[in-house]
DNA sequence: TATATCGCCTCACGTAACTGTAGGTTCAAG
DNA sequence: CTTGAACCTACAGTTACGTGAGGCGATATA
């Protein structure tokens, strides 16, 4: 007969790299249960219960809950078709892998964009991881609402141009947030917001403006899209910007009298 | 005096996504305290709630607890350093996706290998799971232990290169399981067992054998590494393995004067 | 007017995979 | 014989919610 060895929960939590603590529970869960020294109460592990936890440890690579790998443990037969679970297995992981790909280009930029712009409003900037965060769920929003020409236009932007977009962005809120409470006629809060207007638009393209203008939208729907992408202006900021905007359209369906 | 949207919990939730539940503990918190109807009890949210919560799902997306959100909020300041968390979140979703398609590479090869193979013993499908899910830690290991030449021979490897290890990986122990139980001494026995040998070599390469022999690695921490790496084989199984080496051992060294 | 259905409330337990801690027993060494 | 490490059981706590019970007040319909 040869001598199997045998450990103590601490030697084997050593061994295994699996702490003691663990190791009790998986005994609880009936996931991993070892021998016991009958008069002692002290579990005893042995090298098939090695195996076994790597067993446990490779399942629980694969994705699999604690529950089920003890349903499959438990399984002699243990062909649970393996090929199908694992191709669901990887849809899955594959799914998560372009999330967080996604997340990562956007994080990338938003780093780069702070280091090269510095200090910038902590609005602005929750606007901006806002946006990161919420890049996908918007595209399926404007997928389901809108043509997918506009969602191709808004989307299908190199990172340079996001990049340069964004940029552009944190300059003009910058500007427009230092002359927050001049008056709205003030002809620098004017010509400001013009621009602001006008790097809207550019920011969509004119097809796509056209195309965005013909859509129609319910009210309930934009209210919706407006709640996901939070506005980098405070509540005050924001009716000031309203008021400046009302007061630049008003002008300029009769600017051609006053352009002085 | 412009007239705020108020909006019940239930409108607020399909606003922005959240769950009531989520609102009420969000509230339960003090993360988002709403206005409260003093009758009825009925919690009563703000447009500027609306942007408060975007604050907190913004934070949230960049990993921190809704405690220390909390404490955060609380903090008028609230400067926090968003280059280093954004580069910390960045590093943690890093890994993540390492984990991740390693994960899918592991089970890529494995469905590729089940479906050239068919039926493939389940230690041996663990084995090399296993190796897979601990390809790193076992790197390390060996970094920390052995040279590095070692550990680079081990580890570049292309794809093509390791699914074709594996598969012969597989066909051996296949072969070797499908001989166990045999006098340790019958010829086909024998010879497999020599291949096996020859292939395990061939799998290093001469120069990291010979680096390999060279290093001297305590008992210790050779057993600590085989406790990471299982083996394909039963406790049965791997007794008669050693034994057919042993014999062959033997053999070889006199083979000069028996090779009838 | 009765009633059915909402929307909302609070309270409280359930989840996954552990981790922490208290208070007691067993083991190995000096 | 004592001391300290290792081990035991048992209960609680963690995170960020999900789920469900039981009840209240308002509104819509028969």
């Amino acid at each position: 007969m040869a001598e199997e060895a045998k450990y103590g929960i601490g030697e084997f939590a050593k061994r295994t790299g699996i702490s003691v603590r663990t190791l009790h529970y998986y005994d609880e869960l009936g996931l991993l249960v070892p021998e016991k020294n009958v008069s002692s109460g002290h579990r005893v592990y042995s090298e098939g219960d090695i195996r076994k936890l790597q067993k446990i440890l490779s399942l629980k690579f694969l994705g699999y809950s604690l529950e089920t790998i003890r349903e499959m443990l438990e399984d002699t037969k243990f062909s649970l078709d393996l090929v199908d679970t694992l191709s669901l297995h990887l849809t899955g992981l594959q799914e998560e892998k372009e999330r967080i790909e996604k997340s990562i280009t956007a994080i990338e930029r938003t780093i780069k964009l702070l280091k090269e712009e510095g200090e910038v409003d902590s609005l602005v900037l929750m606007s901006l991881i806002s946006n990161i965060q919420t890049e996908n769920i918007q595209k399926d929003w404007l997928q389901k609402h809108v043509s997918d020409e506009i969602v191709e236009v808004l989307f299908n932007k190199s990172e340079e141009d996001k990049l340069a977009l964004d940029k552009e962005y944190i300059h003009l809120t910058k500007e427009l947030k230092h002359l927050f409470g001049k008056p709205v006629d003030n002809p620098e809060v004017q010509s400001l917001v013009e621009r602001y207007i006008h790097e809207s638009f550019k920011f969509l393209g004119e097809e796509a403006m056209n195309i965005l203008g013909e859509a129609k939208v319910d009210e309930e729907d934009i209210k919706e899209f407006e709640a996901m992408v939070p506005s980098p202006f405070t509540k005050e900021e924001e009716e000031w910007l309203n008021q400046a905007i009302e007061y630049l359209m008003m002008n300029s369906t009769m600017s051609s009298e006053e352009d002085n």
